[in-house]
DNA sequence: TCAAGCCAGATTGTCGACAATGTATCTATA
DNA sequence: TATAGATACATTGTCGACAATCTGGCTTGA
C-alpha cells in the first residue's frame, strides 16, 4: 500500500521526510505518538533505510525526538516551548525586518503594499473572518522574511520555526487577534521599510509578533483548562 | 583501521556525527571537499549505514551540502555567510541577553562575575595574548546563553551556530578584537543583567556582537586580498 | 502479596549486496 | 581538431537480513 503521494523528488528519503512533516504538522500523526519504523515503511511501501534517514531529518527540524534504541516520537506542543519559539521568532523576525528596511527596492515594497491591499479587500469582503489562512507567497511575514536576503535567517525561519508554528496554529483552532488590527500592524511595519527605518521596523515587528505570542498563550490556556 | 576515538556514545550514528563535526570544524576535513561515503566508511571502520545518518545531520547542521546521486560536500566559507551567521546571533543572544537579565539569579551572577575575574588575571598574567581561547563552561557567551533559560534557542545556538563560527574563527586565526575591550564590554553586559536591565543588556549585547562582526569582516577581506 | 529476575517477542541499530545514477574516458564522425 | 555519443567505472540510493537492545509478562522466592 503505497501511500507516498507523487511529489516524487530525487530520492525517497526527501519525499518521505516531506510527507512526514506535513503529516506532523497537520495533525494526521498526533502529537506524541510514537513513531513505528516497520509499521511507517510498510504503510509508504519503502524500506527502513530511507525512512531513517528522513526521520534524522524530522529531528534536525525539531519535529520529533529520537532516544537510542528505543525510537522516535512526535513532539508534544506545551506552552513553555511555544513561549520560547515566539520569542526566538520575534529575535530573528524583528532582524528581517530591519535588513528588508534596508535592503528593499521600491518595486518590491510597492508589490508588498498591493497584498495588504488584497487582504484589506479579503476583509471587507468577508466581515467577521479570521484573517486569510495564508499560505506561501500571500503571507506577509513570509515576504519580509526573504525580503531580508539573509540565506541563513530564511531557511532557519520557513523550514524550522514555522513548521512548529503551524503545529500551534492548528493546535489552537487559529484564536488569533483581531484580524484588522493585525492588518494595521503589517502596515506600519510596511511603512517603516519603504521609509528605509530599520530600527522602526524591527521594533514594530517584534511588538507584532510579541502581541500574537501573547494572545496564543492566553488560547493555550483556556484550551489547557478545558481539557482538564 | 577504526579510527572511532571512544566516545562511545550509543550508537555509531551518532558517535559518527560528534567526530565528522569535530573533523571540520577543526579543518581536519577541509572545506569544499567532497564526502566520499566508501571512503569515510573504510576509514572509520563502519559501513555506510549510520554514516549516511550522520551525514544527514550534518545537513541539518550547515556543515554540509548534499545533492541527490552526486554525494555531500563541506561547506565553503564566504564574507558573505559568515556576515548572515553574526547578524543571527547578534538578534538571537541580544534576546538571550535580555532574557537572561529577567532570570539570572543572584548566584548565577557573582558565578559569572568571578568568570569575568579570572578572565581578566589571565589578561594581566599573559600580556599580549589573545583572550583565552574559550572551551566550554569558561565562554562568557555560553553562560548567558544558557542562564536565558529558552531551550530551542540554546540549541541553535549552541550546536547550529556556534560550529560554523567556530570555523570562521579558525580560518581567520583568531584575529579579534582587542581583549581588553571585549572583557570590558562582557562586563559592561553583566552589569545590565546584574541590574535586570533586560532593554539595557540585549543593546550592549548587539552591539558587542556587532563589532566583532566587523572584525571579523576586515579580517576575511585581508585573508582574501593575501590569497588573491 | 509483592518484588526481583528471567524469558519471549518486538523494535531499533548495523551490515553487506544490488540497483540506479553520475562521471570520466575513449571512439567515431564532421 | 573538436564535438557528440557510447561505454566502463565509481558513487550514491535502496533493500532485506542479522545483531543488539528494549519492553512486557511470567515465574519464583521471600
Amino acid at each position: 500500500m503505497s501511500n507516498l503521494i507523487s511529489i516524487k523528488s530525487a530520492t525517497l528519503s526527501e519525499d518521505l521526510a516531506q510527507q512526514l512533516t506535513n503529516a506532523i504538522v497537520q495533525g494526521h500523526i498526533p502529537q506524541g505518538s510514537k513513531i513505528s519504523e516497520p509499521e511507517l515503511a510498510k504503510q509508504y511501501g519503502v524500506s527502513r533505510g530511507p525512512l531513517r534517514e528522513a526521520i534524522v531529518k524530522l529531528e534536525g527540524l525539531g519535529l520529533v525526538t529520537r532516544t537510542a534504541n528505543v525510537g522516535a516520537r512526535v513532539i508534544q506542543l506545551n506552552t513553555q516551548d511555544m513561549l520560547d519559539s515566539f520569542a526566538m521568532r520575534e529575535a530573528l523576525e524583528g532582524m528581517a525586518a530591519r535588513l528588508a528596511a534596508t535592503r528593499m527596492q521600491t518595486e518590491e515594497v510597492n508589490n508588498l503594499y498591493a497584498l495588504l491591499d488584497k487582504h484589506q479587500a479579503y476583509l471587507d469582503d468577508n466581515q467577521d473572518e479570521r484573517y486569510l489562512q495564508q499560505g506561501g507567497n500571500d503571507d506577509f511575514h513570509l515576504r519580509i522574511i526573504h525580503a531580508s536576503g539573509n540565506a541563513k535567517l530564511i531557511r532557519l525561519l520557513t523550514e524550522e520555526l514555522y513548521a512548529v508554528i503551524h503545529m500551534y496554529r492548528r493546535h489552537t483552532a487559529d484564536q488569533r487577534s483581531d484580524p484588522r488590527q493585525a492588518l494595521r500592524e503589517h502596515r506600519a511595519i510596511l511603512d517603516a521599510i519603504a521609509n528605509h527605518e530599520g530600527d522602526l521596523a524591527e521594533l514594530l515587528m517584534r511588538r507584532h509578533i510579541s502581541r500574537a505570542s501573547h494572545l496564543l498563550q492566553q488560547a493555550m490556556e483556556q484550551i489547557a483548562l478545558i481539557s482538564r
